[in-house]
DNA sequence: TCGTCAATTTTGATTAATCAAAATTACACC
DNA sequence: GGTGTAATTTTGATTAATCAAAATTGACGA
């Protein structure tokens, strides 16, 4: 029974979902996976049921759900194959870095594991996707790096930018616009709580600012 | 409302199932395309009862089915993603020409536009995919050589194989190893009906015999 | 303790795609 | 012209995934 494409993106979701939890919990809600899912609660209910019957996940009603060791092993696949299919079409076939979140959501739950490993090896075997996204290993490890965002990291002190969590395009080309790829070295100069906002000084050595929702997105190292 | 995948399963397995009509027949019987697609015969009569009512087909109960305009150009479309799809994978990502056709089913169905025109791109608008059929121009036409079989092209002369009219993996495989891929030249000796085969001097120099149901399906040029 | 409210689950329906098996049709042959 | 066969269509069911709206639950504050 290989699991369909729903079923996958179920898990996908799950999966992303508990790496979101904030301190002691456990569990993903209901309605944070059907919101993620853009599904109604009541199908993610249903839906949810069926994959406790299929031991892909636990599931306590009214509390929420969480992968099992069999569920996280194909969510942590899914996510494999979607940030290698995303690198491979920026690397190789030349598309813009917010223009193939799409494609690669599709052809994750279509290629063969003969194209995947062609891409891995072709890559390299690469750590990160595009966006600095850790990509799991074939066995279904998710690397961890502890990363400091721009809201947490020291001022006045040069880092190099290392991961951006949002897969929006026109947040994708802002960033680009701005030189602050990943890779990119920036130095935060000052925050402000009452205005809301981060600035920095950007590699060319431009001054700007940024909301801390958005500065929240841009993950960094010393 | 965009089609399915099984709606452009179905348009393009009329497709080629017009193609293969003999003599002056205009219309893809149903036991035909549900044979084509491997599905039961009353589900191929009921969906194509709805491609009619969306005016991609035209169907003759008892009779079968033809493609409106409409719906050869959405065939010609998944075709033409179809064929990049092999070239690409064969030419850009180095798979070998027999383990591609599945990858190309799943993903002429969800690839975005934007990626099968770099694909294009990439590839120097090709004309034709690793078995020598022809891809379908972004505008729906399917440009048309006039090809001999093995069956049909002149004995002891030299002529260029052209095409390879079968995906099947062992074939290709076979035609691989023996080569007799398509740009080699090669020169029919003999034929025999009794024996039911074709006798052949490969690339090399080696003689070959097939039986006719393989030699038709190589198809060459002078 | 109790009520309220938001989150969750249930219920009842719908859509797309499919099958097996029964009914029908077309056609070719005597 | 009748008849049998093969192809085709109908019928009745099934599965996966979904929704809207009604019912339920649990937790928190009064």
């Amino acid at each position: 029974m290989l699991p369909s494409s729903t079923v996958e993106n179920y898990l996908k979701a799950i999966y992303v979902g508990e790496t979101h939890l904030t301190d002691g919990q456990k569990l993903v809600p209901m309605g944070q996976l059907a919101g993620a899912l853009g599904i109604a609660p009541g199908t993610a209910t249903t839906m949810v049921k069926a994959l406790a019957e299929s031991d892909l996940v636990d599931y306590e009603p009214y509390n929420g759900v969480r992968l099992t060791a069999a569920g996280q092993k194909l969510a942590a696949r899914v996510l494999r194959r979607h940030r290698l299919i995303e690198l491979f079409l920026v690397q190789v076939v030349g598309m813009k870095w917010d223009e193939v979140h799409d494609d690669a959501e599709q052809m994750e739950h279509v290629v063969s594991d003969a194209l995947i490993e062609r891409i891995d090896e072709m890559l390299g075997r690469p750590e990160v996707d595009p966006h600095g996204d850790p990509i799991p290993t074939a066995d279904g490890q998710l690397p961890h790096r502890t990363l400091e965002t721009l809201l947490t990291c020291p001022l006045h002190t040069p880092v190099t930018v290392a991961r951006v969590t949002d897969q929006d395009a026109a947040f994708l080309r802002f960033i680009e616009s701005h030189n602050l790829k990943p890779g990119q070295t920036i130095e935060v100069e000052a925050r402000d709580d009452v205005s809301d906002s981060v600035r920095l000084k950007a590699p060319n050595g431009v001054r700007m600012t940024l909301g801390t929702r958005a500065a929240s997105k841009l993950l960094v190292t010393g």
